[in-house]
DNA sequence: CTGAAAGCGCTAACAG
DNA sequence: CTGTTAGCGCTTTCAG
């Protein structure tokens, strides 16, 4: 009644010993049938479910691919929670998606994870670490120092690109997109097709060699217009949430001084914020400023003007890393670390002054 | 080096005993600081990070909850993968994120597992449900008399109203969605807003007390209204997909006779493939022919015309799973059955005739 | 095809 | 505050 039956009930009840009972749920071939048949009924009255955590202790493994992402969701968003309108697929719910899509197929489940907003992300990857074959990590979402380590004993795939100070590559593989080229090329429109020359770009605070790609990319694209750009970022979000893209414009505005023509922003959700705010100070994009963003989340095409930005196939990027952790746990585990980059496409929205988008498809895409 | 380091090489190299070991990751306070530091620091040269399976095992729960959900993506959508443009939340996407989010909160990880298209059921609860402390089920994901089976060891929440027939309830806890007053509505809408009175409802063929009020809900206003529709749904897709939602266009205008003036879908992602088949055949909604759906995905939002709908509140549905599951792992574990039911909204939109909604608000909700 | 026995790595009382 | 001692429930040789 209260006690969870184990294979020993299960063994007791139909007559045999564990080990059959085992067969039977691991290789049910290797047992004759009519054995088979009593020590699934036996199971059935006793309502018997093998115990996964004993499983993997004894086998050493778990059939559960892993990952951990920072929590992207926005503090502005939660407060509007008027209704759950606003549930735009972010980055993070696109590259579970994918994940899982994969993970399916090769017959593993996904344990996802997010960053406490504060708390001791120690805990989080050990957390998952121990309890899955191998994972992923989106972003910067744990030091790379642990995750060497950990890597040791298990895959783990860094859905990011390598740093790059230097000699000291991790040995972990990685998974990253063009952020240099779409940044430059998104730049190069701006500079090149619509004319603006007075561009700032708002990267982050925080160490991440994808978005110092992109902030390269823009600065290459700038030089190679003969713009002199500041060497920095001149304004720097501290997260990359709508919030602190609003918080951006603030700034922007208080500081006074000549206004930009165009805000590059190093991701959508900042870009969306922005937006936002500049809409209720009375600006009008693209007419008064450009705005440009950095992902491509479906979110980005929802707002007015729609976002002009560059679009990641996160999807994909999901299913690679899982692709690549499978491949790593059956054979290829110590080959050299592997690094993909994925390709982007720049989206040219109303943001940024390119037409009306709502072109001839008036369904879905 | 190719051995993981245990509790016991950790022990051995910081010269303690693993019980210690074992205090250090579980209660840190309860060993002397020194002590401490000297166990963390052999555990970080030995790349130590603990067995989450030998923990559950050992403690008898894993800090993990789960979710079983049914394969909703769209073989459409997969095939015009050009781009992965058309990455809208599904109802799944939603349900996983309001359950994150609240696991996070309680100190949990989410363990996700879509049931496979062809594949045994059996295993995928299986699996699932021996990795966690207690898990949530999708819609008819897996059938009751497994889950309740497995509920007799561990919390099961259902995410779909109970069973209806007769005194069999099940016991299990539920969270549901008001489908009957929601379909009512909306109908009603139709009828007396809109002054529609040829309807024709677009269920499932799958058995789901949902999907089975929703019809109810449909009869009851069209009875009110004094019109006899068929006493079965007209139409039943076999599944609840967009290509469905085509097929049936095309079942229903082969057919021939007169053309109904609504479709009343049982599910958005329905009433959106049924809109492009429209559209293809060069039907204009809601010009020719009016289409609602039911649920309020994102992608509802996103279709032209926008699809009127009944909307659901899915993130929260995932939060209110969580919370009930938290809830009977910490003590009311043998209190009765829950069954909690969500109010739903209507969402007037184009579909019907209605307005376009781009009102006021131009930015994302 | 089936059984016996030895762990897998950790937690959980109990003693000290 | 720390060590000892049993298991947790299953997989896995190795015999039969």
């Amino acid at each position: 009644m209260s006690t969870t039956p184990t294979v020993y009930d299960v063994a007791e009840r139909s007559g045999v010993s564990i080990a059959t009972v085992s067969r039977v749920y691991r290789n049910p071939d290797s047992v004759r049938a009519a054995t088979r048949e009593r020590v699934l009924a036996a199971a059935r009255d006793l309502g018997y479910v093998p115990s996964g955590n004993a499983r993997g202790l004894a086998s050493r493994s778990t059939g559960i691919l892993g990952l951990c992402f920072p929590d992207y969701s926005d503090p502005d968003a939660e407060a509007s929670e008027a209704d759950e309108e606003d549930a735009a697929m972010l980055y993070s719910d696109q590259i579970i998606r994918g994940m899982e899509r994969a993970a399916r197929r090769h017959g593993y489940a996904l344990l996802i994870a997010a960053s406490l907003k504060e708390g001791s992300a120690e805990s989080l990857v050990a957390k998952v670490a121990g309890r899955v074959d191998g994972f992923a990590v989106l972003s910067r979402t744990v030091p790379t120092e642990e995750l060497e380590i950990i890597s040791r004993r298990q895959p783990v795939v860094m859905l990011a690109g390598p740093r790059e100070d230097g000699e000291h590559a991790d040995h972990l593989d990685h998974i990253e997109v063009a952020n240099f080229d779409g940044q430059l090329e998104l730049t190069r429109h701006l500079i090149d097709d619509h004319g603006l020359r007075r561009l700032a770009y708002i990267g982050s605070a925080e160490e991440s060699p994808d978005v110092e790609a992109r902030f390269r990319g823009y600065l290459a694209a700038c030089r190679a217009a003969g713009l002199d750009p500041a060497h920095e970022p001149g304004l720097r979000a501290r997260m990359m949430t709508q919030a602190e893209g609003a918080h951006i414009i603030d700034a922007l505005l208080a500081r006074g001084g000549p206004r930009p023509e165009a805000l590059v922003f190093a991701n959508d959700q900042l870009a969306v914020g922005a937006l936002h705010a500049l809409q209720e100070r009375g600006l009008r994009v693209p007419d008064d400023l450009v705005v440009t963003g950095f992902d491509g989340i479906p979110l980005s095409r929802l707002v007015r003007p729609a976002l002009t930005t560059v679009r990641q196939p996160m999807l994909r990027m999901g299913e690679e890393a899982v692709e690549l952790l499978v491949r790593r746990l059956s054979g290829g585990r110590d080959t050299e670390p592997v690094s993909l980059m994925l390709p982007v496409t720049v989206a040219r929205r109303e943001s940024c002054g390119c037409g009306k988008p709502e072109n001839g498809d008036p369904g879905v895409h």
